[in-house]
Order: C-alpha cells, then structure tokens, then sequence
DNA sequence: TGAACATATGAACAATCATTCAAATGAAAA
DNA sequence: TTTTCATTTGAATGATTGTTCATATGTTCA
C-alpha cells in the first residue's frame, strides 16, 4: 500500500450520499497540479501574505530606495526591515545594487505590481 | 510626538549618504495605499498561503465537490479539511449549499481561477 | 423520537514565522 | 590600517497558524 497521499490511489468506499465514485475523483486528480507546482505557487503568495512586505513592495512601487529609506518610511527598525528584504529578494520580488555604503532595492518587474493590483481589484467588489 | 508609525512624520535627520529627503519620502507615503487597504490584501493573499487550502482551490477548479470528495481526494481528514474550507469560506473564495446531509462547495468566482494562474504565470518563466 | 450519517467546531499541541537584540560583514573615508 | 557608516546575519522570543482529537450540530431515515 502506497503511503504517499499524493500518488495514493483513491479508496472504492464511498463516505457519503454526493460523493462521487473513485473513478470520478482520480480524473480529477490527475487534472491537479503537482504538489511541486502548487508548493511553488504558496510560497509565491506567501511573500504576500505579511504586511511589513507588501508595505515594502508598495512603497518601491515607482522609485528605488535604500534600506535606511524604507526604514523611515514605514516606521520600523532597519533589521527587521532587512530581514523582510532579504526574504523577498530569495522570492524574486525585488532586486538590488550596491551605491557605494548603502543598497538600493527596487521591483523586480511589473509583474510584481500586477498582482498587487489584482488583489486591490478583488478588495473593491 | 505621534506614535503611531503610520501616520508620524518621517523624521528630518538623513539616515545614510543614499538616503532621500523626509520631504520625499512623505511624497512616496502619500501615494502609498491605507493601512487597512494593505491589510485585506494582506488577508487575501495569505488564504492563498497555505497547500492545504490551494490544493483545495485546485480540486474545486471545474466541478463542486461535498466536503468527503475532498478529503478523499486530498487524503486528509475531514476534520482538516473543513477547518480550512471555513477560511476559504470567511476569505469569499469559495461558497457552499447543502444537498440532504451533504455540504457542496465551489468557487466562489472566476477571479480565483485568475488569481491562482497568475501565480502559476510568475512560477514558468 | 432515536439512530446513523455528514459536517462543523473548540481546545490543545507542534511547527512556522516576524521582530528584536547583539554581533558580524562590507565599503569608504581619515 | 583604523574608524565610521550601512547593511546583513544568527539566535532568541513571542505570536500566529495548521492539524488532531473529541465533541457538537444539523439532516435524514426508520
């Protein structure tokens, strides 16, 4: 018996009344995406999900800005602001250069700013 | 002196050589949204945050299915598995009608199909 | 009404996560 | 090369979150 839930095939007893038979849900399944590409997409949104990054994303939404400028910005101590930089850096949310001391972050790319825009869109329903 | 972060003023003393003027940051603050506005953002990307719940999303992706398909399909309990439809539930990414003892739930619109394949868009590239 | 079924819920626990504090790195100026 | 500035990093802590277990609610059928 394959322990896997992903890959395990669906049992023949049916739970309830409206369930569909195992036949049904296996088609299903295999229209699922993987568990890779899901996983892939959850962290995607996870970067979104804390509202230190999203105020962070909002505020290089048309300028770059250094880490101490962020920092101001939003009120907040510039570990914490780098510990969430750092963080979306490793999503590919944003990029950086080096300007002598300071490091200038900007948007990655517009898509960034198209999803953002998305949620905005669903809030105003 | 105002303590709330998001409506102090930015202090005048220039943190690093790269670092803006408080005048213009408080013009990127102006055009930055509320802190409510980010919240629910916020609140809407992270019912996205969770593989549970996306997987969920996905099995709902063309037909409804009672709250046992799931489980089945998912290999979960039913227990999680209702727990977390409650979220995707409160989060007005999914809706519900009961069938006799049965609860059938599905999309709740098209936006999360939208939402969802951005995501998936941003991972293939 | 009582029993069986399908789902929902509350409390508890483990795991994950965001921030703080202290210390380390890297770059430029003295 | 030493000092100072700007940022990064690691460990610790408190808060949040997902799942489990036990129980409760709501529906149908006898």
């Amino acid at each position: 018996m394959n322990e896997d839930n992903k890959t395990a095939m669906i049992s023949a007893e049916q739970k309830c009344e409206s369930a569909h038979e195992a036949s049904f849900l296996e088609e299903i399944k295999k229209d699922m995406p993987t568990a890779e590409t899901v996983g892939h997409a959850v962290d995607f949104f996870k970067a979104f999900g804390d509202i230190t990054r999203v105020r962070i994303l909002c505020s290089l939404w048309d300028k770059e800005l250094c880490v101490c400028d962020i920092s101001q910005l939003l009120g907040m101590s510039q570990s914490a602001i780098s510990h969430q930089l750092r963080f979306l850096k490793q999503a590919k949310l944003i990029k950086c250069r080096r300007q002598g001391k300071s490091v200038i972050y900007s948007l990655a790319d517009a898509h960034v700013r198209s999803i953002i825009n998305c949620a905005f869109e669903h809030i105003n329903e």
